[in-house]
DNA sequence: GCGACGTGCAACTCTGGAGTTGCACCCACT
DNA sequence: AGTGGGTGCAACTCCAGAGTTGCACGTCGC
């Protein structure tokens, strides 16, 4: 196991997947306060079977969120920052990239509003209100 | 429609789940490359019916993703960066977090390590690897 | 060796969500 | 008025994934 994805895009597409659970969040969450844990005891701080847990927790070591780490008879789990931080990365430049093109396709508009009052004086034109939204 | 969730914590929440289905993120893409865009006109690009589109659209919305706007008979669909900005950092602190806490424990476990060292010499120990984990 | 504890594997259930189809409604255009 | 394109609503199918149970195997402690 713990064979991450290679290209940095499925990182984020497992990493997002993996993080869509909340039990999963909230094992990552357990893992991360206790610095180290196992299956078993994470089962007993949460209202699903061992199994389930297991089963999370290969999800995340899949994802690279967490490694898994054997000493004796059990399999301790250590939460794995790096690509948590990576797809936190993508997530910021993708908001970026969204302001961007919001300010350009705005900016753009006001120039056509610009250019349509001087050129003409057409006053009656539907609403066209941008984008009332919420 | 467009009731995103009060508390920050359930933003990002919606956010996550929002964002692990492909398909939504395909759709974003699209809406942010085109600056604006109707269910119709994405379904096109898309491998999927109208419909899923619009339900798909509905999860966005619900998660602050987008916002819609009616103009005339089609509604047309914006991106928003704001929750988007918002889960990015939420997701830059969380790392940051546990990269705190592994330095910590990476330093308590140093300084027990040259405690035992100096207070007795046992070199007759398991090996107890860390965690080589990948 | 023997019991206790932790893990691993497999088969099974069941619900949520992704997708579809069909139809009714609304608005623009001529 | 009537037609076409876009949207909205509802009922339906289908399957991946979350969770369970049961049992076998390895490992620690005595």
């Amino acid at each position: 196991m713990t064979d991450q994805p290679h290209g940095a895009v499925e990182a984020v597409d497992t990493v997002l997947a993996a993080l869509a659970d909340p039990t999963r969040r909230r094992l990552l969450e357990l893992i991360a306060a206790q610095g180290e844990a196992t299956a078993t005891t994470l089962a007993r701080h949460l209202p699903v079977s061992r199994q389930a847990v297991v089963k999370h927790l290969a999800v995340l070591d899949a994802a690279g969120l967490v490694s898994s780490g054997r000493v004796g008879r059990e399999v301790r789990y250590t939460v794995r920052p790096a690509a948590l931080d990576t797809t936190a990365r993508w997530m910021a430049s993708l908001a970026a990239d969204w302001d961007r093109r919001l300010a350009h396709i705005k900016h753009v508009a006001e120039a056509a509003e610009r250019e349509s009052r001087t050129g003409r004086d057409d006053a009656s034109r539907p609403p066209e209100q941008p984008h009332g939204g919420t």
